[in-house]
DNA sequence: TAGAACGTTTAGTTTGAACTAAACAAAGTA
DNA sequence: TACTTTGTTTAGTTCAAACTAAACGTTCTA
């Protein structure tokens, strides 16, 4: 490969190492993604290692959490021991693995926590105490929790599409445009 | 305030504070927007300290970010030095500020990154080199540019849509209930 | 003018996530 | 069996972001 095409890669790579570490994962993730979007071969774990430039145990991690997001597929080839690893070319289906990720770990957990509090407010009040305290607390909370679980349901919504591209996202995009 | 709405209140902001952090914020900034939310009258930066438990310094950055994204916003009384705040309850406001401020910054950026790359590849082919690998990494790189432009273009649609909560989210919350 | 009451800025510290190096496990091959 | 080739795990390190403590600037009051 020429150096001119080794430097449009690098910065490619650099650019999708940022928008993943500005998201929240990462560096290597993004970088690692980019590589492998780049490469019309499948790529081996060794390789990877030289072209990122991280090493074999990040690469290793990242690589895992990648397809378990499905943001890449694992492609073995008979009789050939190493893992090779293509991309997902889909981004809308990405976006999804993403957001169904996050729903599954935290996003409940934030849901539960808001839960709580309301049953702590509630419980409070059967308790006895009613005051205009804890008759605001039960307002905010119930307002929070309310708002969590359409952002729950909307997101649900999204990921149960069968194809986020031809559906309702781009629609709304035409529409507006 | 009794011991039991304390403990309400801090397990609410608690739970604020590691969403704002699971989603790239730091936690202090969760947690004194969930002191604000949960009090009825207007916060000063003393009082939010003592809520919080953080030093004055964070406060003070945290509370200006806050300020800055349409989150809280500042209250001030008359014949009295102190500045006081209060936040907003629109969430999705809150969230069409929060886009606004990423749109801004980051993504920008990423998406310049990649059409830079792309302009690079082009060079490279006009200067004479086309290849079969020049091709592919036109390809791969203009799908992707095409992307992000639709996402751009969906969030800045978002981000001026008037009410959004009345809007085009809810609609599809709706229809696909 | 001095001093108090604020919010801001800065220099230094803490912290936790992500990384490296290296040991390890598994599975094939001589 | 011993050795190679692969991916994984672990113990320790690095580094950037967020924090603290304290100095600072400003504005009000006596």
């Amino acid at each position: 490969m020429s150096r001119e095409m080794e430097e449009v890669r690098d910065h490619f790579i650099q650019g999708i190492s940022r928008i993943t570490h500005f998201w929240g994962f990462p560096k290597a993730m993004g970088a690692l993604y980019g590589a492998i979007y780049l490469s019309p071969e499948p790529l081996s774990l060794d390789e990877m290692v030289s072209l990122v430039g991280v090493s074999k145990g990040a690469v290793s991690t990242n690589i895992r959490n990648l397809e378990r997001l499905g943001v890449v597929h694992k492609k073995i080839k008979v009789g050939d021991r190493k893992d090779y690893y293509i991309a997902e070319t889909d981004f809308w289906k990405i976006v999804k693995g993403v957001l169904r990720e996050r729903e599954k770990n935290e996003f409940d957990l934030a849901l539960r926590s808001v839960g709580e509090s309301l049953d702590m407010v509630k419980e409070i009040e059967t308790a006895g105490t009613v005051s205009e305290e804890t008759l605001f607390y039960q307002q905010r909370i119930t307002e929070l929790k309310s708002f969590f679980d359409s952002l729950d349901n909307l997101v649900a919504t999204l990921i149960a599409l069968d194809d986020l591209r031809s559906g309702v996202i781009k629609n709304i995009f035409k529409k507006q445009k």
